[in-house]
DNA sequence: GTGAAAGCGCTAACAC
DNA sequence: GTGTTAGCGCTTTCAC
């Protein structure tokens, strides 16, 4: 009484059986595999059809591909990943692979876990999305399947590859615009970290935005102000910052993860933007773009850097062993806000 | 060339060779079988421990449970589902499953083959969150996999369980709530549809308007004004709606998904709301509850809705053959829109 | 309490 | 061009 009472299950052995060949001959008909005559083909297809037969993929995880891919995802919450997720997606499926997601929680040992647990369903490639784990440990799951990571700047390594778009020239165009609207003392808004800098979109950003301010002769200027990513906390810090007797005329926002509610907390509290304050973020999400936000924000177009990722690892799954770090050049989404 | 290079892994028999005892000594003490001494036990833990094993799942699916569980997702752009989908983990994570997830970008076909991804993969039970395929598919899934559906009101089924809010009383709660504010031209905003409307979350929404406003004695005020889903179809729509002369006091809108693109068209259209125009929403998401936007929606708990269908799940995979339709009890965020 | 052995459904050599 | 067969890594009787 503890186990369900399924139906059994049609396999390679009853379509065999129902077609009158031999498992093999199915096995290959399955793989487009070479060495069967058309006759055999269309045969063994009918009696797929008839039967509703689809293949195991446990067992063929077992021995060989499973056509299955997985994307390791920090959180849901952002609303720059669905885009993003959309066209890998769309890219694998036209190459035949079926994309299963994790969800990270941003912590790494449910990361560690989830990745684990994927590798060891034998998915034939890894896409990783602003990972927490640092590039040693990524090596070591490199090792064991092909892996593409988004949201982490790694040129140099060679056993996996990296998409992303240009951060740095990012942060230098959103700076260079407010240069250009007439703002001198410009504040870069950031994260605070505890971890390592290098690699990290924000660091990059940040780099970026030292350089524009540079050449603009303003590096007595540069002002990088680090908030909380949790909202709990990044709300009082805000408003703080608004606060602030010394406040910068305008700020250049990491993400909009901090840039929405920012923009949102600064015209409640009666400042108009632009006049007041000019800003501009970084993402360009779905609430960027709400007309009562209205806020400008570098755009990463996710859905041709998801498709990049997709093709990187479907390059690789067919055996590319040479890394490849490619980089899209962002644009500005401009809106009145600055 | 073709084929990249791995480490040879640590299976379940580099363990028990490691450890001295038979590989089903260590299938018994990784499920935690009985008749397995605690000195074997603790034996094979070390080995484990020292070799780095993990069971492949592709090879428990074959025979037994993979300890995974599969949820289906219409899109990944409706801000309603992360909070929903980390209930649902968290409290499968306690009863030791793993997550992963699929998602189906609102067409039938695709919906189907992922469900049927996930079932070949062998996971232990499938989570369907407001899936377009109807309750006959469902049926035939729920034959093969322990299946929960969130999002499709189907009371009468037996062979899958259903976890919801009460859409009913949520409509009801937000239309009263209207009616409380004095309004009494009331309309209410729901989807075009094609398919069968029963079952369907938005008619249920629709049944709790239609109660309340008929409970106030306002059958006659009754208008359902239907809007497409779509962002580029939504928008002219909306707008046009906004500059009906006959245009009603307050409008509930079924859901975020119309309730804050119209909000945001409204005041940007300079009518004040409130005072121009009541709006009550539904689904309290976060772009609602941004302070340039401040709409009042029904809350569905999301998280707790997870939980409980991961509930649901966990008891069906334990071997519960009688179906559970559940409801929980929605409220009201209230905001200042109406 | 422990181990030997028979599969689970598939793929890929290799033989015919 | 087609079939035979040996596993893949695990679970699960059933002896001992």
């Amino acid at each position: 009484m503890d186990k369900p009472v399924r139906p059994s299950r049609v396999t390679i052995r009853t379509v065999a059986a129902d077609a009158g060949v031999s498992v093999a001959a199915v096995s290959k008909v399955l793989r487009n595999a070479y060495g069967v005559s058309e006759a055999l083909r269309e045969n063994v297809m009918q009696s797929i059809e008839k039967l509703g037969y689809r293949p195991s993929t446990a067992a063929r995880g077992m021995r060989g591909r499973t056509f299955t891919v997985g994307v390791l995802l920090v959180g849901m919450d952002n609303p720059f990943l669905p885009p993003l997720v959309g066209g890998f997606k769309r890219t694998m499926a036209k190459a035949g692979y079926n994309t299963l997601i994790g969800v990270g929680e941003a912590r790494t040992h449910v990361e560690s876990a989830l990745i684990e647990s994927m590798i060891d369903m034998r998915i034939d490639g890894l896409l990783l999305i602003a990972p927490r784990i640092g590039g040693e440990v990524l090596e070591r799951y490199a090792s064991q399947v092909p892996v593409s990571v988004i949201g982490h700047h790694e040129h140099t390594v060679t056993t996996f590859d990296t998409a992303n778009i240009d951060d740095c020239m990012g942060g230098r165009i959103a700076t260079e615009a407010l240069l250009a609207k007439g703002y001198r003392d410009i504040a870069m808004l950031s994260l605070i970290y505890n971890r390592r800098k290098e690699g990290q979109v924000w660091y990059e950003r940040e780099r970026g935005y030292r350089a524009a301010m540079t050449d603009a002769g303003l590096e007595t200027s540069i002002e990088i102000v680090r908030i909380a990513e949790r909202p709990e906390e990044m709300q009082p810090q805000l408003h703080e910052l608004l606060a602030r007797p010394d406040r910068p005329e305008a700020f250049f926002c990491w993400s909009d993860i901090h840039g929405v509610p920012l923009i949102n907390l600064a015209r409640r509290e009666n400042n108009s933007v632009p006049g007041d304050l000019g800003l501009v973020s970084f993402d360009n999400t779905a609430p960027a773009a709400l007309p009562l936000v209205d806020l400008a924000s570098i755009d990463q177009s996710p859905d041709r850097l998801g498709a990049l990722a997709a093709d990187q690892l479907i390059s690789r799954i067919k055996g590319r062993t040479d890394a490849r770090h490619d980089l899209i050049e962002p644009s500005l989404a401009l809106r009145p806000s600055y």
